[in-house]
RNA sequence: GGGCUGUUAGCUCAGCUGGUAGAGCAGCGGACUCUUAAUCCGUUGGUCGAGUGUUCGAAUCACUCACAGCCCA
């Protein structure tokens, strides 16, 4: 097999890209046709924040000189003076062209720029009859031609796939693209905030693991050529952070990419973004107090409010979260189940039957009431909601309960009907961490593909003690898209993973 | 993996029970010195996602495939 090494941009050439290339044809012969020596001095949103208030007369009193750059998205040409409006980072702002104060020639050049096109005017600002904040420009250039035209300029991008294949045209026309990824870049500087201020310690632990562990979850393969190796993309790096906490860095998080080897849908995506964290001397009761307390904070500071419209319906991230153990939490929306018949093996397997469940055959009664709420209950948890007591076999790295051995102290978070976190009280015991291990090992060897692999250096590790300890992980591309209203997780990753093009 | 829907000009979309391709924006030419998705006049631009079939004739009907969206597993 060859290795493809070319991908060319795709030929869709057409009249109006023939038009653009004669034009940056003609720019080429006159000189220099991709300038850098332009200085841009000021922002569309300083301006309009520093000056949009004055009045006309105010504003050509102080007769403020300007200079800004951006991409023509709009344009108005009426004869011997234009109109047009660029956009950079920060947002638009017109400029008024004219052969008054611009020259004939640079205004007639004007005329043959295209929306798409970077432009960098020099001007004095000035008010419309109307009132808009705009540049009388004396100066004008053209910084980088575009040789593709840009999608209408009412509707913008709206195809889908083309949103998501071709992000840097979505960026350019949709501001509700933009601010969606500013948004999320606020969740996450908010976050770091939230742990820098709480003493946590942000480390970075490895992408490739020679065993993948710290989730249930099928692995992206990959090779080491110089050491003739197969080596893992990881799957969460819950084993390593604890491994530091072993090492004394009692307060660790860590913000990064985990990667599973699983279905596309509007909730996965196989490279996804989380934070682990973990800390020592503390249990699942104080992470879920912990966990209430960062997302009403980050809302605050990235919303400026803890009311939060997720596609049509509200919660609120302000108030307490419910607690609910999975039998609660099944028969809180589904009251027809008994206690008896929740604790009843077989009847739970013949409820899962009846639903087409999936479900392990191997489970006690503690796994199949889990299966049975994944099944059911789950994606009805709308507000946010701790489901704690996870069952032992399900929870191969956390803390058994000292009063209920077959169970763990362990929560996972739900909102919108979705699982958003999971924590636990860690598991620091390293002989049942072996037994564990070992059991999981017969359930891949049984054929379960997504049991976890023995690790026995993180067994030494264990060995050398690890201090009581609580931790958590949190899915950002699910909180961003409840923060964001966004229905799937594509809206919120700038490159989702697709299928080849053609 | 299964179901439903979609794919027509660079973009946004029409195109009826089958009769040979349309609009708006963008582009090009012209008019216009305060426009706001500027306006007005003229005009270029298409392998109708790919393929096969039915038919005198297919964007339209059928089947297969590709990609996407939504729902389910």
């Amino acid at each position: 097999m060859t290795t493809q090494t070319t991908f060319p941009a795709p030929q869709d050439d057409n009249q109006i890209i023939a038009e653009r290339r004669a034009k940056l044809a003609a720019l080429r012969k006159e000189g220099v046709a991709f300038p850098n020596d332009f200085e841009r001095k000021n922002l569309a949103a300083d301006l309009h924040s520093a000056y949009g208030e004055m009045s006309h007369d105010e504003l050509e009193a102080a007769h403020v000189g300007v200079t800004v750059a951006g991409r023509m998205m709009l344009k108005r040409v009426m004869g011997k003076a234009s109109f047009a409006t660029v956009q950079d980072m920060s947002g638009r702002i017109q400029l008024f062209i004219s052969n008054g104060d611009t020259g004939e020639a640079a205004h007639d050049a004007f005329k043959h720029y295209d929306l798409g096109d970077i432009l960098g005017a020099s001007g004095v600002l000035f008010k419309t009859k109307t009132g808009e904040l705009s540049v009388r420009v004396t100066e004008l250039r053209l910084l980088t031609k575009a040789l593709r035209p840009l999608p209408e300029k009412f509707h913008g991008l709206t195809d889908q796939e083309q949103k998501y294949r071709q992000r840097y045209v979505d960026l350019i026309t949709n501001e509700d693209t933009r601010n969606t990824f500013v948004i999320r870049s606020k969740v996450i500087q908010a976050i770091r905030e939230f742990f820098m201020r709480h003493n946590y310690l942000e480390v970075e632990t490895p992408m490739m693991h020679p065993i993948p562990g710290g989730a249930s979850a099928k692995p992206f393969i990959t090779h080491h050529n110089a050491l003739d190796m197969e080596l893992y993309l990881r799957i969460a790096p819950e084993l390593y952070l604890k491994r530091l906490v072993v090492g004394g860095f009692e307060k660790v998080f860590e913000i990064n990419r985990n990667f599973r080897n699983e279905g596309l849908s509007t909730r996965h995506n196989p490279e996804f973004t989380m934070i682990e964290f973990y800390e020592a001397y503390r249990d699942y009761n104080y992470l879920m107090d912990f966990t209430e307390k960062m997302f009403g904070e980050v809302a605050r500071k990235v919303l400026g409010t803890t009311v939060v419209s997720y596609q049509g319906r509200e919660l609120d991230l302000g108030k307490p979260f419910h607690r609910l153990t999975i039998v609660q939490a099944i028969q809180k929306y589904h009251p027809q189940f008994s206690d008896a018949q929740l604790n009843d093996r077989d009847f739970l397997i013949s409820e899962l039957q009846d639903l087409k469940a999936k479900y392990r055959t191997s489970d006690g009664v503690g796994g199949l009431q889990l299966s049975l709420f994944e099944e059911l209950t789950e994606h009805q948890l709308f507000e946010p909601t701790f489901i704690i007591d996870y069952p032992a076999e399900a929870s191969p790295l956390a803390r058994r309960s000292d009063k209920r051995p077959e169970i763990t102290e362990r929560f996972e978070l739900f909102m919108v009907g979705r699982e958003i976190a999971n924590g636990f009280s860690e598991l620091n015991d390293p002989e049942d961490q072996e037994a564990r291990f070992d059991a999981q090992v017969a359930a891949k060897e049984a054929g379960d593909e997504e049991a976890m692999f023995k690790d026995g250096d993180f067994i030494r590790a264990l060995e050398y003690g690890l201090p009581p300890t609580a931790g958590e992980g949190i899915g950002i591309d699910r909180l961003v898209m409840l923060l964001t209203d966004s229905p799937s997780i594509r809206d919120v990753i700038l490159f989702p993973h697709m299928r080849p093009e053609v």
